[in-house]
DNA sequence: CGTCTATTTGAATGTACTCAAAAGCGGTGG
DNA sequence: CCACCGCTTTTGAGTACATTCAAATAGACG
C-alpha cells in the first residue's frame, strides 16, 4: 500500500516529523472494496472518517417516500463520513457507496481522538479540513435557494467535470435536487 | 464589558488558562451596533469574525435578480462571518445585517491566526466550531432537497423558535428558499 | 443474448411563483 | 397623540417550473 497520497494531502496543510508521520499510518486501516458495495447504511454507527485513495464514492440519504438525495460524491483525494454521526457517534442518516472499484483509508473516531491528543497539528489540519466542507455546502445552499435548476445544473458540471463523467444523470438530479426525467429534459432544451 | 459570556462559549470546549484567557481577550473589538445596521455588504473585504453578544444578525445573499436569499441568522452566543472570504480574504459575497441593537464582539482574521500560534487550543476550538457549521449546513441541504415547503418551515419553527419570533416572515420565507407570499398561504392552510 | 437499470419522451398534474392590490402594523413627525 | 408613510402580510388570479406516471428506447453487465 502506498500513502503518498494520504500523507500529501495532509501537508498540504501542515508539516509532520517522521514520528508523527507513523503515529498517524498506524492508525490507518485499508479498506478495498468493489462497485456498489455499501460501506454505511443509515442506522448504523458510523465508526470511521474514510479518505479515497482511488475509486469513487457516493453519500445519500432516503426519505421515507424512498426517493434518493445525493449529499456528496467523493473523487480520489476527498474525505467522506457522516460527519455528524461521526462525531456524535449516533446512527447513520446516510448511506455511503462505492460507484467503482475503490481503495478508502479508514480512520476511527477513537483513533482520531487519540490523535488529536498525541499529535495536535492534526487539529489544525482538521480544522480546514472542516473549514472547507463548510463553506461548500453554505455556497450550496446559496445556489439551490438563488439558482433554477439549469443553471445549478450547469455549475455542477463546471464545478466537478470529473465526477459528472463517472457518475449516471439520476445521481446528478438527485444531487441537484430535481427529478432524472427533468434533467433529461433541461439537457435537451439547452442543446436546441 | 461583560466577557463571561463569549468565554463560556469557548470554554465548553477547550479549557484555557488565565494568560491565555488575557491574551484572547486583548484581541477582542467590542462593536454596537443599532438596528438596521450593515457590518459587511458584498464586494468589501471581509475582515472579522463576530460573536454575538446580544442582539440578532442576519447573514443573506443578493441574486442578480436583486432576490435576497436569507444563509443565516445569528442569535446571541453564536459566531457569524461570511466564513468564505474571511478564510480566502475574498471580496464578501454576503451582507451581514443587525435585526436589532446588538453588541458583536469581533476578532479579525490576522489576530485569529497570530492566536493559532500563540494559543494553539483555539484551533481545536474552531475546529469544533467548523464542525457544527459544516453539519449543520449538510442538514439543511438535505432537508432542502427532501422536504416540501411547509416541513421545513415547520422544522424551523422547531428548531430554531427564538428565532421564528424575532424575525419577519419575509426572511424566514427568504431562509427557507420561498416567496412570502406563498409562506403566507402556507400559514393559512394549516390552520384550516 | 437476455435482463436490469438508466434515459428519454409525453401527457396530466401540482407546487410554488409573479403580479397586483388591499389590509395590517410600526415607527415617526407634526 | 394622532395621522401618515413605508414596509410587511394577506389575498387572489394567472402562470411557470418541476413532478408524477406510463411507456418506449437505449445502454451496461453478466
Amino acid at each position: 500500500m502506498n500513502y503518498e497520497l494520504i500523507l500529501r494531502n495532509i501537508q498540504k496543510h501542515i508539516d509532520l516529523d517522521e514520528g508523527e508521520i507513523a503515529l498517524f499510518l498506524s492508525k490507518l486501516k485499508i479498506r478495498n472494496s468493489p462497485k456498489k458495495a455499501l460501506l454505511l447504511e443509515a442506522g448504523e454507527n458510523c465508526r470511521y472518517i474514510s479518505y479515497v485513495h482511488s475509486g469513487i464514492l457516493r453519500a445519500y440519504h432516503l426519505d421515507k417516500e424512498g426517493r434518493e438525495s445525493t449529499i456528496m460524491f467523493a473523487a480520489p483525494d476527498w474525505w467522506i463520513t457522516d460527519m455528524y454521526c461521526f462525531l456524535n457517534s449516533s446512527p447513520a442518516m446516510m448511506y455511503i457507496e462505492t460507484l467503482a472499484d475503490s481503495c478508502i483509508i479508514q480512520l476511527s473516531k477513537e483513533h482520531l481522538d487519540q490523535l488529536y491528543i498525541e499529535v495536535p497539528k492534526l487539529e489544525r489540519f482538521f480544522r480546514i479540513l472542516m473549514q472547507n466542507a463548510y463553506t461548500r455546502e453554505q455556497l450550496r445552499v446559496i445556489e439551490n435557494l438563488s439558482l433554477p435548476a439549469d443553471e445549478r445544473y450547469a455549475r455542477f458540471l463546471a464545478k466537478y467535470p470529473r465526477i459528472a463523467e463517472a457518475v449516471t444523470q439520476k445521481q446528478i438530479a438527485s444531487y441537484l435536487g430535481i427529478t432524472p426525467e427533468f434533467l433529461s429534459a433541461m439537457k435537451k432544451n439547452k442543446k436546441s
